[in-house]
DNA sequence: CTGAAAGCGCTTACAG
DNA sequence: CTGAAAGCGCTTACAG
């Protein structure tokens, strides 16, 4: 973190804008509303909403002394209260991990231009891997009445969420599948992605592997760590007590796992890492050896390929995991009510040099 | 892009949700509200608003007949009618380039937190640079009545935010400043930060200097053009026609700009990347040729410090520059009234070997 | 073509 | 301690 020193001046110049405001009363007392659009136009309120929504049954003169006023007003409509009438709120939540991993980018883009295209507004938070946390954004998004739900859960038991979907909100799980209720995912093949990784690295020769992966409490986790074991199996290579490593993706935990296997009489000449953050922070580890150890990692990331060597890794499309979670969403929100459905995206190996070094290379 | 094959099977097992709606009515048919809630425990409504809303002046035992008459019946307040009533939505909107511009992930997420600690949710959304869009969501913002705004903007004229915000939309700009305008703007010290940058390479030795930007309508592409110019004149240096490229930051587009300064009978032999996306494409370029070229970036960005040579770069504090602004934006929202004010956050030279190699090395 | 009344689900201001 | 009435700013259903 930096420690800054902020230099605040006056902007000065230009108009100045003025922000006065009676705290004592409801903002919008200072906002015209349609009923004084109707009053300086002369007309009925529902005629100015005709107008407004750009309803037919308007005379053309009618409508020009309703928008005279309208703009001489600066009337905007305010869509809180049309949403109170409707019924739908035209917003969708995403309820995400963290807002700041590079992983979520993609996907949170990819949802915004699915929502977008149906004139449908964002509203998200980062539930910071918390299940309370999730939970309290989650039901704080239900009270504001989105429409429907993309959550990548960080807890394990959705069975909060129950009455709200009965009661219409729509939920699809991203990532990892809902946790005690029948709902919504779309997620990426964990299992296999890591099955292929971490064969990868046993055609390359290697035998002795590390698996260092996120929380056990997390999906991908264990599906990936499963992989792993199914890969090992499958070469009739056995699985060492040291060699697998679950929790935390802070870099002091990941630095203290990966050191303690490369550590020992019995080093691991390969890693596989769990995810992007697993990855980075084994490379900075490997970056310090003298000896090379081949790494594979889960999920792909940006300079992947320009790092000496390029990092070696089973990606996902996180994109097409927004896209299509959102897709089935409003599938859902616009009538069709199929039971829920579970959707898995393949994942792609992408070698790079990392994951093909020979064991004691 | 992937392309990808998608496996959709039912879920099957647990309890499955019931879906059912009926799409002719509002949504909120379905849910009970507060009277449903009175009319069961035998109250008043407006009893049933203490208890939900924790106010005093409830008797034990008819506080404990109201709750069970909400846990009976699941019911959940309708925040969209009580933000009706009370004129605040306690959220804000943050309008930002690119949700998966890594750049904007640490910004975005100090601006939850910080609107989280104020108890106010998060609507946000993508302009893609592209100004109608930008204003098109902006004023969607508006409609839903956010308390406050934090925009980073891509129009360089903000005059249609004049009528909202002397409604009481408090705006705050990030990163860059609004366009005629007088509004609160946090920026960081682009100017002076590209400054340092160049000069940092003509300590090293270097004289002929391309910069490559972003494209001239935004302010930061400018402004560290500007801090280009500034260092290259101080150290009494010309400055040619082919050694400054603004633009768009498409990787065609850069390449093209950096391989153009790169060939020919004077040669740059040095290159100021103005800004992360504009660095990791010119280290595409730089890793391709036989000859060293140095870098310096503006922006930092994760792993620079492990290509090979590290890039130096200018780090500004994204976090900081959200935090900052969001804090800002609270001011305005619990009732003071300062003039806008612009605050500068100060950049930091991060030397990492890609900036020291002196020419022809 | 036009508009008055009722209502969406809450909170406010007030009376008992 | 408790609740009936009015109202937030719109849309719906209906009548003229």
């Amino acid at each position: 973190m930096l420690n800054i020193t902020i230099a605040t001046r006056p902007t000065g110049g230009l108009r100045t804008v003025s922000y006065s405001r009676r705290p004592s009363e409801p903002r919008y007392g200072l906002r015209p509303t349609m009923k004084d659009v109707a009053a300086r136009a002369g007309v009925g309120l529902k005629t100015v909403s005709r107008v407004v929504n750009g309803e037919p049954g308007v005379t053309p003169e009618t409508g020009r002394r309703v928008q005279e006023a309208i703009d001489a007003l600066g009337f905007r409509r305010n869509d809180s209260a049309r949403v109170l009438r409707k019924g739908r709120t035209a917003s969708i939540g995403l309820v995400l991990e963290d807002l700041a991993d590079p992983f979520y980018g993609p996907l949170s883009r990819a949802v915004e231009e699915v929502a977008r295209a149906h004139g449908a507004l964002l509203i998200n938070g980062s539930s910071a891997e918390d299940p309370d946390r999730e939970r309290e954004l989650v039901l704080a998004l239900c009270a504001r009445r989105v429409d429907g739900l993309i959550v990548i859960p960080a807890g394990d038991d959705h069975r909060y969420l129950e009455p709200e979907i009965r009661a219409g909100v729509a939920t699809v799980f991203v990532d990892r599948p809902a946790g005690r209720i029948d709902a919504d995912v779309v997620l990426s093949d964990s299992f296999g992605g890591a099955r292929d990784g971490v064969a990868h690295l046993i055609t390359h020769g290697h035998r002795r592997i590390g698996f260092i992966g996120d929380h056990p409490r997390i999906h991908t986790a264990t599906e990936r760590l499963r992989g792993y074991r199914a890969a090992m199996a499958e070469a009739g290579l056995p699985v060492a007590d040291g060699w697998v490593s679950l929790g935390s993706t802070a870099p002091e935990r990941v630095t203290a796992a990966a050191t303690a296997m490369l550590a020992g009489p019995e080093p691991v000449t390969a890693l596989f890492a769990g995810n992007n953050r697993v990855t980075v922070t084994v490379v900075r580890v490997l970056a310090a050896l003298t000896h090379p150890v081949a790494l594979v990692g889960f999920d792909d990331f940006e300079l992947a390929d320009l790092l000496r060597p390029g990092v070696t890794v089973v990606a996902q499309d996180a994109a097409a995991l927004g896209r299509v979670a959102t897709d089935r969403l409003f599938q859902r929100l616009t009538g069709a009510a199929p039971p829920p459905t579970r959707t898995e995206l393949p994942t792609r190996l992408i070698p790079r040099g990392s994951g093909e070094s020979p064991p004691g290379a």
